[in-house]
DNA sequence: TTTATTTACGCAACCGTTACCGGAACGGTG
DNA sequence: CACCGTTCCGGTAACGGTTGCGTAAATAAA
């Protein structure tokens, strides 16, 4: 099956018209007279005519539409960030095309080869797995514009929109100390993530000016981004495995996905939050404030942060030249204290 | 700022040879000498060569590329349909392009209109305001492949991938039946839409099976798809502000959102599930398995139903002639059981 | 009436790629 | 030497649209 459109060439021909002349028309071109316009935008109507944006794109060499490069799109927090990728595309005139890595380098490799040639501009969060990243930055030196959002690549001059993650972590761990507990375990992502990087000297930091010391045992990475429930088990399962007078009485997820995962985890295992533990943790899922015991939680402006990286991609590809500088947008996350990091119980 | 890639024609300038050898040499053709393969695949290596696509779509009137019609990709049902569906195109090499309609039928209209002409084909879903679907209509009649998937289109024959929306609605009202409620309210999305009036005829048929029937008080609709959550609190003030002899003990919500915000307005105002009033309904959302009172679902096979749509279209793509007859695959969903919709507490 | 200017339109090149066709060079055969 | 087949390569049209340029006719100016 194959989909056939009007082209200019057909109409011309219909009309016994050349062809340019039909294209001038159709741009209310003061060259062409009021009646031959009148004729051809009438048929044009007629027939449903859209100008192949195939042919544009190859003669002006852009598409008017950008390609996102994302973990997985059926993460809560993702959803939010394309919605608003998508949204401020959409109002400005441009699509979107979205590809997957799965937190795998290949096909990171792969989503952005792929994408290069036919979108103008790349919106990138990149994988946990990624550690090289001179695709990207020769792709880049080229002349593509690209945005990174998210999951910031550190050697790349360009535009960027991240959270406060530095501030989110300070201020849960913070929290965490307020609320009078002292040994509080950390879990991230990836390390070689720049967010988690970020994420855990707020953590480090909040401990430090509390007087208190970071602790080795304490921290814990899914280097994999915890696409899998094991990997996070695996965190957790060390850290409670260790000796009662030492076991973390608090927890702070660093990563999403982890954050969902380690609910569970303790849910599962009949730990009672924050009696036994305590829990707070980066995390846009729905539903966190109606589960039991609510919970907890470090909440990025997803849609924002979206809207904001497009806005700052479509700018790069409306301007000419390169921006005299570049700009990192910072979003505040927003802390929302549930039931489980709270010592004394809410009135509900 | 723009990207410039290597052409075809610079490195035959660069090798000194024509364009046609070139692209031949690349093509691996037996008309061209070893040595010249030899050393134009070698220097496209070194140059990085990469066949620009919207060339070859305007040549070859294909893009490998699908397009998503879908109301909005931050609900979690969605976006694990578009999870599903990202993940088998990219399997087979295609892309895929998303525009969200949210739920706006002039929206939707602009939305086909956009990617009619930029993809091979489209997987729609239609939205909760679409009453006509002429656009459509005569867009397929002229060769454009649609598959439809989840909120599909009676009107137009092609394949399409649904759940088995009334068996799914049968079971849940069975289920409630069952455990002793007698006064089961029914929400649904838009009533123009063919899966709220499966699940509907699901829900019905229940009802008469047991004896009971149906009472049009009872009956409430989103028409836009509860979109707002002031949408879904309208129709629940309605019932719930019933005498209290009246006031239906059950509730089967049937449209993803609406479930969420009816279990949001339950624990709002303080009713207890089930004692109060009892729930089950559509939702793909995470974390129901964790809400407080824990919810009782019918829950959809979202990246299945994604992954078979897209297959779905692409075997209509590869396919040279109109297939001989349609398919419409049907997925079953998962009913389960938990305690808003549970008399005798659970031994959790 | 001649010349200059405007009006209204067509021709052709171009974007990057492939496919069809044509042709040069070479060796083998009668 | 004439003829033919093979091997290897280049020119060119085409996909659909825009745009610079050329040009005929019509009109205005001299």
């Amino acid at each position: 099956m194959k989909f056939e459109s009007v082209t200019i060439k057909q109409m011309a021909r219909d009309l016994n018209l050349g062809i340019s002349t039909v294209s001038r028309a159709l741009h209310d071109s003061h060259e062409i007279s009021t009646s031959t316009k009148a004729r051809v935008m009438a048929y044009a109507r007629k027939m449903n005519y859209i100008p192949n944006p195939i042919a544009l794109s190859l003669r002006d060499k852009r598409n008017k539409s950008i390609g996102i490069v994302i973990s997985q799109c059926n993460n809560p927090f993702c959803s939010q960030v394309i919605h608003g990728m998508e949204s401020a595309a959409c109002a400005q005139g441009y699509q979107v095309s979205i590809v997957q890595t799965n937190e795998s380098a290949k096909r990171e490799k792969d989503a952005i080869n792929y994408l290069s040639s036919r979108v103008d501009g790349l919106l990138v969060s990149i994988s946990s797995e990624t550690k090289k990243t001179d695709h990207l930055k020769s792709l880049h030196s080229k002349g593509m514009p690209i945005v990174f959002f998210d999951r910031v690549c550190q050697n790349i001059e360009t535009h960027m929109t991240i959270s406060d993650n530095y501030r989110g972590a300070h201020g849960a761990t913070q929290h965490l100390i307020e609320q009078g507990f002292r040994r509080i375990a950390f879990i991230g992502g990836a390390s070689s993530q720049q967010i988690v990087r970020e994420r855990k000297r707020g953590y480090i930091d909040a401990l430090i000016e509390a007087g208190m010391s970071p602790e080795a045992q304490y921290i814990g990475y899914c280097p994999m981004g915890g696409l899998e429930y094991a990997e996070t088990e695996t965190v957790m399962d060390d850290l409670m495995a260790l000796p009662a007078a030492m076991r973390p009485d608090a927890l702070l997820t660093c990563w999403d996905k982890v954050t969902t995962d380690a609910y569970r985890y303790l849910r599962n295992h009949n730990y009672k939050m924050p009696a036994d533990i305590a829990m707070i943790g980066f995390s846009n899922f729905p539903l966190t404030d109606y589960v039991c015991p609510s919970l907890s939680v470090v909440q990025q402006q997803a849609e924002k942060l979206g809207e904001v990286a497009a806005l700052q991609l479509i700018s790069l590809l409306e301007n000419k030249h390169k921006p005299l500088q570049f700009q990192t947008e910072v979003l505040m996350p927003e802390i929302i204290i549930r039931e489980t990091s709270s010592r004394v119980k809410p009135d509900l």
